[in-house]
DNA sequence: TAGCTGACGCAAA
DNA sequence: ATTTGCGCCAGCT
């Protein structure tokens, strides 16, 4: 494994239930810099249920993709998880 | 070693 | 607000 996976599973893993990040904050925490790329696809490959990739999502609010069945998946567990999903965007803030 | 691809990001039209 | 294009970093063939 590569320092940069280690990293960013580590970060990912500290992500608290409820709370999401963007890939590029992922990265960047993990000192990796605008490597938000990078970030998506080692997630892509990457199935340890010790790391909530369901709670990284894009910059623009959409929740991006998702290994284990798709955006709607995805969408569905940050529900759970207390995230406010509307109109297919992740919001942060409930007003 | 070099080139291609992608769970992204941002600027421009 | 939406769509298109280019740039980006790391991983894989």
């Amino acid at each position: 494994m590569s320092t940069f996976a280690s990293a960013v599973m580590a970060v990912v893993k500290k992500i608290p239930r409820g709370e999401v990040l963007t890939y590029s904050e992922v990265a960047i925490r993990a000192g990796f810099w605008g490597a938000g790329r990078a970030v998506g696809t080692l997630m892509k490959k990457n199935f340890d249920p010790g790391v909530p990739c369901h709670r990284v999502v894009r910059a623009d609010g959409r929740v991006g993709e998702y290994n284990r069945g798709g955006s709607a998946q995805k969408i569905a567990r940050l529900q759970e998880e207390g995230v406010c999903i509307v109109e297919g965007r992740a919001k942060r803030v409930v007003f």
